[in-house]
DNA sequence: GAGCACTGC
């Protein structure tokens, strides 16, 4: 990622001096436009400019493979612009898998260009657009470019699209090659004698699909005078084989990276106690290294907190001068404010620590480090198709992953990686992570594959294929969920409209249901709410303070009503702030402060927010109207259960449940509100494996409203 | 009486 070189703001006494202070800014700016000018010229990219264009012109799909610091992200779409790939009036569109990443880039490549951003330059995440008619280099997150996709099969806007950091392989990667790379067959094609789906007769078609679909036909038939589409997959990973083989043997560009080196040392014998001999290690560094930020990688943020209990222990026991050690936790779910103390520099004469989980490795990049702790280790998602269930379990990391963590030792200067295994470990690690498109549930996936008109899933063209049990699991559920017919088609109009909404399947099914049943305002609060990572926020050293808040909104019907209340109450607090002010920034402060003193992740509660008003947009689209049941919660329960009724659990005897679909042995998670209460019959959201199989986000129902509202799953009682 | 890595629409 580029980093911006401290520019000096035209201070506001200029102003008064007129032509003189205009004189200076002006010499300002061009002395900043000189800058940048150099800055790309030594970009190791800036060398095989000729030879890029020259291939893509040459031919429609190229891999680009370049290290970390070979400026590809900001200079590759500026070549192809300035070439004139977009004379003809389409875009470069510019995929990212994380958002802010295409926003600090379109932003750099603005500044580079000159141009405000969202004119030429811009981009696209979800809940923030950031571009007009005139943009022609689109920097967007890969997840967009598939929402797109659905409004227009061909992507008829884009001449040129590069994926970029392909090899880190997510779900919406993996399914955009998939997709791009018939799209592109599709549009070399002369499109006009063809129909673009060719899979389905109009015989198998709704009136509307019809429709759509001549008008795609329509729209392709402009297209067949166009440029073929031009695609990109640029990789950081060296091995570039995977990817030209699977677009039939397409070229591959290598460009070198920029970074400095980074020595590699490793442990004569294997560790037994990874955790003693990451403490261990840091010791070591402490006492006998030279100056530097050492960064530790870790699985969670249990190990995280256990291990800093660990460090400032043994501190203690360390004479007077040598405990300058400061350690700062970062992973994911930690609030915002104590994520940002990672980036603070260290007292002088102190040592920074960082305790970190995978969000080190690629989502945020800390300045300063110079060593490297990597216990080899990393807790990834796995799913299990026979039960359905997905888990996080500890396992190695790939070869790939050992080097992209050894490389955040060399960003400003040589560094040095301590890798707690031998080395001869490292040669048995698989050489990249497994695609994550093998290791999760794919029902959202085969939804979108079906609205985009791919019906023969099984035989859809994967990089990498999911198991075929794993396809078949997702399409017995989306057919129970009324997603699909009983032929495996997209119904019509629920599989459509569950296919539009961003959300998982079964949320999008309960949103449908809540209109029927006049609670959709309760639905999309509570859709919104299990959509974010957790809006309970409990730090260990206030946690009967955090329990006492929570209990204020707590609902004896269970989680979703509770969360309900939370929502509600956060709402009600934001309408109080704007009867007093219209400032934005005095509003959110406010709102900021409510969170703390009720213990509710702000971060989380922002985003539920912000997915309630998406949401709401696309559903009264659909001619739904956003209408509460007010108090009548047993009109809720019942709505609840008719979309969860999968979910559906019985109090057995020994006060364990039995999840009545799996049939499998599970207990309530100790964070419900309905822990100690118990009812007879709930239905739950998640099955969380740990020590046990836990369910949460809870509400309890009557046992007779299974047969009565999931008559085609629980058969008559009688 | 418990802890779930990271992204994304």
């Amino acid at each position: 990622m580029p980093s911006l070189p401290n520019g000096h703001p035209p201070s506001s006494q200029n102003h008064q001096k007129g032509g003189k202070a205009q004189q200076h800014q002006q010499q300002q700016l061009f002395a900043r436009k000189r800058l940048i000018s150099q800055q790309r010229k030594s970009l190791p990219i800036a060398s095989v400019e000729r030879r890029i264009v020259d291939e893509v012109t040459k031919n429609d799909i190229l891999i680009v493979v370049g290290e970390t610091g070979s400026g590809k992200t900001t200079q590759l779409p500026q070549f192809l612009f300035n070439a004139g790939f977009c004379k003809n009036g389409k875009a470069i569109g510019v995929t990212q898998p994380r958002r802010v990443a295409a926003v600090t880039v379109a932003k750099r490549v603005a500044e580079e260009c000159n141009v405000e951003l969202g004119q030429k330059v811009g981009y696209a995440i979800r809940f923030d657009d950031v571009t007009s008619s005139s943009t022609r280099i689109k920097y967007m997150t890969d997840g967009l470019l598939l929402r797109e996709a659905l409004l227009d099969p061909l992507l008829s806007r884009y001449g040129v699209i590069i994926v970029d950091e392909a090899h880190e392989r997510t779900v919406h990667t993996d399914v955009l090659l998939g997709l791009l790379k018939k799209v592109q067959l599709t549009r070399s094609h002369s499109i006009a004698t063809e129909p673009v789906n060719n899979t389905k007769t109009d015989v198998d078609m709704s009136n509307a699909e019809v429709n759509s679909q001549r008008s795609n036909t329509l729209k392709a038939c402009q297209n067949a005078k166009l440029l073929p589409l031009k695609l990109i997959i640029m990789s950081a990973s060296l091995d570039a084989k995977g990817f030209s083989e699977y677009f039939g043997g397409a070229k591959a560009v290598y460009v070198q990276g920029r970074q400095y080196p980074v020595d590699i040392l490793y442990t004569y014998q294997p560790e037994p106690d990874y955790l003693d001999a990451t403490l261990i290690t840091i010791f070591q560094i402490h006492l006998e290294e030279g100056p530097g930020d050492i960064l530790a990688f870790l699985t969670g943020q249990e190990e995280i907190e256990s291990i800093e209990k660990l460090i400032h222990g043994r501190l203690d026991k360390l004479p007077e001068d040598r405990r300058k050690i400061i350690t700062v936790p970062i992973y994911s779910a930690l609030p915002s404010e104590q994520q940002m103390n990672a980036f603070k520099p260290a007292p002088s004469g102190f040592r920074k620590v960082i305790l970190a989980t995978n969000i080190a490795e690629t989502s945020v990049t800390i300045p300063g480090i110079k060593f490297v702790i990597d216990p080899g280790l990393v807790k990834a998602r796995s799913y299990n198709p026979v039960t359905g269930t997905e888990s996080l379990i500890i396992i190695p990391t790939s070869k790939a992953q050992a080097q992209q963590r050894s490389g955040r030792a060399g960003r400003e200067g040589p560094g040095k990686c301590f890798r707690l295994y031998p080395e001869s470990e490292f040669g048995n690690l698989s050489d990249s992570t497994i695609p994550e498109i093998k290791r999760c549930n794919l029902s959202n996936v085969v939804l979108q594959l079906k609205a985009l008109g791919i019906d023969d899933i099984i035989g859809f063209d994967f990089m990498e294929k999911p198991s075929r049990m794993t396809i078949v699991k997702s399409l017995e559920q989306l057919l129970l969920l009324g997603a699909l017919t009983d032929d495996y088609k997209l119904s019509d109009p629920i599989g459509h409209q569950m296919a539009r909404l961003p959300l998982d399947p079964i949320y999008s099914k309960a949103l449908i249901l809540a209109n029927e049943f006049k609670c959709l305002e309760e639905m999309l609060i509570v859709v919104s709410m299990l959509s974010v990572e957790s809006i309970f926020y409990f730090p260990r050293e206030k946690i009967e303070e955090a329990r006492a808040a929570r209990k204020s909104f707590s609902s004896p019907d269970g989680d979703h009503v509770t969360l309900v209340n939370v929502y509600r109450a956060s709402a009600e607090c934001l309408g109080k702030s704007r009867m007093v002010t219209t400032k934005d920034k005095t509003i959110e402060r406010n709102l900021n402060k409510w969170c703390i003193e009720n213990f509710i992740n702000a971060r989380s509660l922002k985003h539920a927010r912000d997915i309630y008003s998406q949401i709401q947009g696309h559903v009264q689209q659909m001619g739904m109207s956003v209408t509460s049941c007010g108090d009548d919660m047993l009109q809720f329960r019942r709505c609840l259960t008719a979309a969860f009724f999968l979910n559906a659990a019985l109090k057995q005897p020994d006060g364990m449940y039995r999840a009545i679909a799996s049939g499998q042995t599970v207990q309530i998670h100790p964070s419900s509100v309905l822990f100690r209460s118990k009812p007879e019959c709930i239905i739950f959201n998640e099955l969380v494996r740990t020590n046990h199989n836990y369910i949460r986000n809870l509400t309890r129902i009557d046992p007779l409203w299974l047969p009565e509202l999931a008559p085609q799953y629980y058969a008559s009682p009688n």
